[in-house]
DNA sequence: CGCAATCCTTCCATCCACTGGAAGGGTTGC
DNA sequence: GCAACCCTTCCAGTGGATGGAAGGATTGCG
């Protein structure tokens, strides 16, 4: 299978893959021209990055779970260990982005938003009020 | 004052005072040795800069943040059109983070975490599982 | 006056995870 | 025979800094 059709199937650019490639993820096999030749197991690897890059995994986590995964001998607690990680710094994310959202929330409703030059946001900013 | 005594008053790191400049967002004058000099208006500005980027404006978005400031005729609709804008992109983060969330804290919760290789998370990931 | 500590300068590289685009070669179908 | 489309590599850019090297300026102390 070409790059083409493996990324039309597992959902990843094409762009992408070879980005993946240059960082070691996949190492696809080659034609005599050049071309990548992929296996339905790289089909299998490219969709579990996916799935893991969809869920926010860093790509040196995604280097982990995959290890962990082609690892028999795995603890399944080291698995839950980096999501449970990672869920840690998710939240952390979105503590801070309400934080920003409830200032801005405030800050938004005590702007007229009319024509006069007059903007509690302005002032905000410009440490006019706190 | 030197980049260092205006870095410590703003709270802004030299290095990223800098930056600041090389991007145009700042002019400081300079001594003949070269030293930047920073005037009670760059500390103004530089205060500005620092609250619009802890409420996570761009630097887009704080340029226009700043001409508007300096606009004695500016109408507080634009300001508060770029802040609700912003807002909203705020909030599309904290909704895709949140998606994540619940994602990984479900597969999470159907992990053993002991010391057996089987693993629901690694069961998502690999598509083994929806 | 000499010297060390501390400041300042510029420039280049690095982070993350791609993405865009140029330049060129290969394959497929009519 | 040739157009349309696939593939290749390589370089540059994104945002917003941050780290560090190499070297010049200033300050304070003995």
């Amino acid at each position: 299978m070409n790059i083409g059709e493996i990324s039309k199937r597992s959902g990843v650019p094409a762009k992408t893959i070879r980005y993946y490639e240059d960082i070691g993820l996949i190492e696809p096999d080659r034609t005599p021209n050049g071309y990548r030749v992929f296996s339905e197991a790289d089909m299998h690897r490219l969709s579990f990055l996916g799935r893991a890059r969809k869920l926010g995994f860093s790509i040196e986590d995604c280097r982990n779970l995959i290890r962990l995964h082609e690892d028999e001998t795995r603890a399944s607690a080291e698995v839950k260990a980096l999501a449970v990680n990672h869920l840690a710094s998710i939240e952390d994310k979105i503590a801070q982005l309400q934080d920003m959202r409830s200032a801005l929330v405030d800050v938004i409703s005590d702007c007229a938003g009319d024509h006069r030059p007059d903007c509690a946001i302005l002032e905000r900013l410009a440490g006019t009020f706190r």
